[in-house]
DNA sequence: GGGCTGACCTACT
DNA sequence: CAGTAGGCCAGCC
């Protein structure tokens, strides 16, 4: 039978949402990740755009830190002119990154340059 | 079922 | 450096 299963919710469709916050959640303050890192980490390669899907539909009750998620070019993904746009800067600069013209030094603060300096030193 | 959208990415010019 | 083009794919009409 193709059975109507009443409380089946086939799972996966949920699950890869649960893996995108899992990572989010797992990011340290004062460190950020770039969506496709993310993506990566949560083992859906060039996945980027589903991230950003998982943080808009992400539970406030999961106090999920958000503002650590910005785009490759180390830019934050909102209008300049949004609320969002200052709340993630706020965010970001109280747990002491810099803004440098408008951007955030990924070499200093991201994924690659963590792995980076681990493996040259400063 | 088809088409558009989007807190994106990479590569190229 | 900026701008363009193609790719990606889950949601939502």
């Amino acid at each position: 039978m193709t059975s109507k299963g009443p409380e089946k919710k086939s799972p996966d469709q949920q699950t890869w949402y649960r893996k995108v916050w899992k990572v989010v959640c797992e990011i340290p303050a004062g460190h950020v990740l770039t969506y496709g890192e993310v993506a990566r980490l949560s083992g859906m390669p060039r996945a980027a755009r589903r991230v950003s899907q998982a943080m808009r539909r992400a539970p406030r009750k999961l106090d999920l830190p958000w503002h650590r998620v910005i785009n490759a070019q180390g830019k934050i993904s909102f209008p300049e002119d949004s609320s969002d746009w200052r709340s993630q800067k706020e965010r970001l600069e109280a747990e002491g990154l810099v803004f440098l013209h408008g951007k955030i030094d990924l070499d200093r603060y991201g994924y690659r340059g963590a792995v980076d300096r681990l493996l040259w030193g400063e």
